[in-house]
DNA sequence: GCATGACCTTGACGTGCATCAAGTTTCCAA
DNA sequence: TTGGAAACTTGATGCACGTCAAGGTCATGC
């Protein structure tokens, strides 16, 4: 049993729909189902095609590969307010990763028909997705970046900077977004090397760990730091 | 000295743009123009804020990061019809690669104010450029799980295998598109490991090297070869 | 022709990170 | 509280791939 939510209302209130005006809000809501997932629940399959795309109202929900010999590699985290799959819908193509609740999640579910409805009544609304994948194109080209030519300990570095600077302005502490077993796979490495690594930066007084939280000593010698 | 080109016409004859309308393309042939780039030529550095996005008449440019060791990894091999720095001009960021031409090419830079102008003219158009960028992200994730789960010599099989299935069906002939050490880089690589995969590949009856042509000798083999 | 310099190949060696195998800690649920 | 699984750490070992250093091959200009 759950709440019914305010669909429109909702949407109103995630980044990409901001500056909608309120008949689109209407008109995308139509074509809106809400999902309920539980931790550990799959929401779609490798090879799945997508007749919508998806967002993250609650809770967190991973994107990975897996192959054939059984490892998955973590592509992208959602977070409440993002969304994911609009590539796959647009591209009428099979989802070449898999999307899992990492904890008891929700997410809507909008229809294709009301984004091309939304794209034809409304050009900015167009922009406003053109200007979305954009952003997910330039997270991924980020990353390559990182996988080709920076070191492991610089891919850690790298996270921990952004996640500090992704709280409030000046502060030092974070918590890190998921298990480590999950952060070492979004960022190309075993469990093992991101716990060596950690202790590594530790021993040099670098940063301070407990459990999930994470200080940063010192940033500067942090951005510096090398191998 | 070179012959003017018909601007028109050609964009009519890129893959982006066959389904516009005479009128669309006349409105983006306006605010285009003609750019010829001399081998080894850099059209833009890293960094640079793009007005605009690319079009590949002929030639061949690349886009790629350089770090601060040198080091350099190519992102993507830009052949004719190919458009790029859409997600750039989008976004209004510095851009994370630059781009140079690999052989004497032509291509055309289209202003950011004919793209937007066309978007709010035609609903298709801006379509389009949403399947466009969809595409260009569906192949970045490819990279990243090539890149993350699959060996070098895998990597380079299927390089190849896409090179062939590219060329005539059922060709086993090709072409390498660029030198080796281009390709090597594009495919996370050193020269001497393309080499050495290459020269393994041979020895084992899958392939025929001689400069840059290849032949697949056994492309079922060569599907399941497992180093 | 020969020289010059890209480009490519080959071998010897080093190393960053994965793998394997125990531990140890944390976290719940009963 | 306590048992047990899941998450994490730690150490020993291995290997895929990079690095370094010589050649070799091919193209282009004189």
């Amino acid at each position: 049993m759950h709440t019914p939510i305010d669909v429109g209302g909702m949407l109103a209130r995630l980044p990409l729909f901001q500056q909608l005006r309120d008949g689109e809000i209407l008109s995308l809501a139509a074509g809106t189902r809400e999902i309920e997932l539980a931790k550990g629940q799959m929401l779609f399959q490798k090879g799945y095609l997508l007749d919508g795309f998806y967002v993250a109202v609650s809770g967190q929900i991973k994107l990975a590969f897996s192959s054939a010999q059984g490892n998955e590699k973590v592509v992208a985290l959602i977070g409440p307010g993002q969304c994911f799959g609009e590539a796959i819908m647009f591209l009428e193509r099979p989802s070449p990763v898999f999307a899992q609740a990492l904890v008891d999640s929700r997410v809507l579910h909008i229809a294709k028909r009301s984004i091309f409805a939304a794209i034809n009544g409304d050009s900015a609304f167009a922009c406003r997705m053109l200007a979305g994948l954009s952003m997910r194109l330039h997270g991924l080209v980020q990353d390559v970046e990182d996988y080709s030519l920076r070191s492991s300990t610089q891919r850690v570095i790298g996270f921990l900077l952004q996640l500090v600077s992704a709280a409030a302005s000046g502060a030092t502490e974070c918590e890190l977004p998921a298990s480590k077993h999950v952060i070492a796979s979004r960022l190309n490495l075993t469990p093992e090397t991101l716990s060596r690594i950690l202790h590594n930066l530790a021993e040099f007084g670098l940063i301070a760990v407990k459990g999930k939280k994470i200080t940063v000593l010192d940033a500067e010698r942090l951005k510096r730091f090398n191998p």
